[in-house]
DNA sequence: CATGAATGAGACTTCATTCAT
DNA sequence: CATGAATGAAGTCTCATTCAT
């Protein structure tokens, strides 16, 4: 299946995106993502297999975009501490801007619907942030722990301020941004 | 509702806790839960007046109960560091024995299916932790932040961690299970 | 079938017809009659081998006391036109007095649930309706028509017009219900 | 409701009407009109979103066809007797040959499942017969009673003979027409 | 005998997928 | 290729009937 018209194809992952993140995974139906493209089944159908394929590549497609972006604007040869907090910002200001992608992301995850090869996507993701960590650990900055301990502490402390900032239950802004970045700093600092 | 044996209805909610677990709400079958319980899909129809209702009813039943046993334990005149380290410990632990009630929730939680008054449940089970947090600002132990940032930190970063560990990425030791909690003590340290 | 208390079969009949009175056959469920009776299920199961038999049981019941209480009163020896008059009113009083039993014996006859032998007791309702109206024919007073026509006027002008007024939407007084009975009588007057 | 094949439309309301004639409405099950139309389940919920939509439009549908085909072929200028000959003839005739639509009409009534603007139908039937039979008492040719009263005289009795002929139990000649027309005209006679 | 909770076949309805236009 | 009406398997839910108490 490789059809020709790339936009329809952006199209119809995009709403895909809209539509989960809103209602999630469980009420998402292939007749409303007709609707909100304005397609008709068959062409969607004519770009994706399944619905599970749809899934599995909206996944796949977001996943590979948000770890390009992440990691953009990082000096290689930079101080770590700023590599740290680039880093930090980045993932804020991304999971911010991109909030629909991050839910549906999150909601693939828990769900059934993820094949095999979708799920190596997933891992993929940790593994700048993994060297970065461990060129922490070296330079005696960052704590001797396991990645995962530090990196959780890292992600899902700024995963839940931003689901209940964009909840509306708490107002994220630059000085809270500054004080989040500061935590991680200091739950992970030598 | 109307309730008889009360063994059933518990059986019933812990199937369900079970299986959207296990599948996510998505793939969560009434006819699977008749299975599962063995009882008749009217039995459980006599319990609960709809697909809805069970989900709702189970996820207050199972906030309610976490809410409770989460603070249980805590000496509330003992010292603030030993009270944090105590909260943390449970939080750990009950989400570590009861992985599949915690799941069960955060599928609910991201789902259109919770009713306005389950959703006030989800809100009450940070009270204790915010007024723990509270008296450690005015023993000037805990920084001067947002307690919604600080809260977040300390559960996000756990839950991350426990979720790969039950996923069996990473073996969670007593050992790690101590640096999870210094962490977060750093974190959120004044 | 033969038990004991014949006022629970009674009060089983009586809220079955004032069940599908209201609501219609389509309607009737048995666990409302159980609710209604205060009895229960396997009560009603008891006298009632299946909810088929009730039915054509309450129909049978109802058939048989009608014909019987419609024709009472009524002079064998009187003058034909007070006969007639008579049976116009016994039939007009009854109807409005026991509506809910009418309904019911409509409903039943428009319906697949009536057996065979429930069939049977509908004709025999016609037999001293016929039986007037050949004396009146004999007495020269009555059109010489089939009795299936004479008496499907005098029948259905009155079913209508006491359907209208409990429906609310006529009044039937004293004076109406003479000048029903006149057009019935200048209908098959010879 | 979302229309395309208007001859589905007509399909699937032909075929619910002759399964309500034939079995009553506690009987209709969707999953026969599937089969007696030979559309898939969810092509008939494409025409109609619910059985209750269905049943309700096909009511509005047949009684505005039927009040509007009853009246037709009179003379506004005519002579009144022949007026009210040609009426209940219109009446007559189209009772016989639509009797299934007239059955449904029937059930419908006396159901719990119209809702209130197919209700409204119902009344405006009437609209024309009492308009007639007004200008029948201003011309001293019709008895000075409520319309009610004349016209259930009128539709009540024919509405009998002609189930009575359907069922088989009574054989419907022009001369009996005749006869029953006559009755009819005796009834209402001043 | 009376009870009413339990049962499960079968009803109504939805929605992923296809295919004639 | 695009379309969206049509499909029918499968899901949620009901209710006549039974049976352990």
């Amino acid at each position: 299946m490789k059809p020709r018209d790339p936009n329809k194809i952006e199209a119809i992952k995009k709403a895909t995106v809209q539509l989960v993140a809103q209602h999630g995974l469980a009420a998402f139906q292939m007749s409303a993502l007709s609707q909100l493209t304005s397609l008709g089944m068959g062409t969607i159908y004519g770009y994706f297999q399944s619905k599970e394929e749809l899934i599995n590549e909206t996944f796949k497609a977001l996943k590979a975009k948000h770890t390009h972006s992440i990691y953009k604007g990082i000096d290689p040869n930079g101080i770590f501490r700023e590599q740290f907090d680039q880093l930090c910002r980045n993932y804020i200001t991304h999971r911010r801007r991109h909030h629909a992608e991050h839910l549906f992301i999150e909601h693939c995850q828990r769900s059934t619907f993820l094949d095999a090869t979708a799920r190596q996507y997933d891992a993929a993701a940790y593994q700048v942030l993994n060297q970065l960590l461990d060129k922490g650990k070296k330079e005696q900055l960052v704590k001797h722990l396991p990645n995962t301990l530090l990196a959780a502490n890292i992600i899902g402390g700024a995963n839940l301020v931003i689901d209940q900032s964009l909840a509306g239950h708490f107002r994220l802004t630059p000085r809270t941004i500054n004080q989040l970045v500061q935590m991680s700093w200091d739950a992970i600092q030598h």
